[in-house]
DNA sequence: TGAACAGTTGAATAAATGTTCAAGTGTTCA
DNA sequence: TGAACACTTGAACATTTATTCAACTGTTCA
């Protein structure tokens, strides 16, 4: 069976898809995608994140520099306080998706 | 602060948000991904899957299996051959949303 | 100023996982 | 039947990586 005009047209180059193989591992990670449910609508510090999200705030931290890396949350300085909320909207559309496959 | 309601429509219970989290990891390797956009379009035996994206065909057979778990590739039987295809359409959706996030 | 608070960071450990290698299964065809 | 082919599978090894722990930076406020 041919290849034909499949690899020419494939959308990725071996760097892109490296890049993309990234961004979908920072999701793929439930302590990752728990912090990004619990921003989900509101801002909060990492010490309320590490609460709620049932971790110690190191661990919280190390992950939220991944996520900030991958362009996923935001964060902003309030006196000793490090405010994360998620980076724009169409992370929300992001995060619809994967659970769409999910449930079928 | 004050969580409020964000944990009580927070879209996933713990159970779903790692059935999640594996979904993505499935599509966090740049070997799988390779693999998925060369069958993106067309279906090909396990020996040319491995030629085409550079593999071996242990490695890709055993990248398949997970990817056939994931419910992202189908197979079907042709003699000595298994033919490997995307599950369905909407697979296509999943990798494109991944592109318009990289290419910002 | 100094103590308490809020996060960050680096090293270390432990767990997860992709590839390799060797062996095994099932199909075809001479 | 038996050899060749196409693939699958399990164990082993090496790499990646999430969490822990301890130390460090920066801010507030008494």
């Amino acid at each position: 069976m041919e290849i034909k005009e499949i690899t020419v047209s494939a959308p990725l180059q071996e760097e892109k898809l490296s890049d993309l193989a990234d961004f979908y591992k920072v999701l793929g990670e439930p302590s990752r995608l728990k912090i990004l449910y619990l921003l989900y609508g509101c801002e909060l510090p990492v010490s309320d994140i590490a609460s709620g999200v049932g971790s110690t705030v190191s661990a919280v931290s190390h992950q939220l520099k991944i996520l900030k890396n991958a362009r996923l949350v935001k964060f902003r300085k309030d006196g000793k306080n490090s405010i994360y909320s998620l980076a724009d909207d169409h992370i929300s559309t992001i995060l619809s998706m994967g659970t769409d496959h999910i449930n079928e």
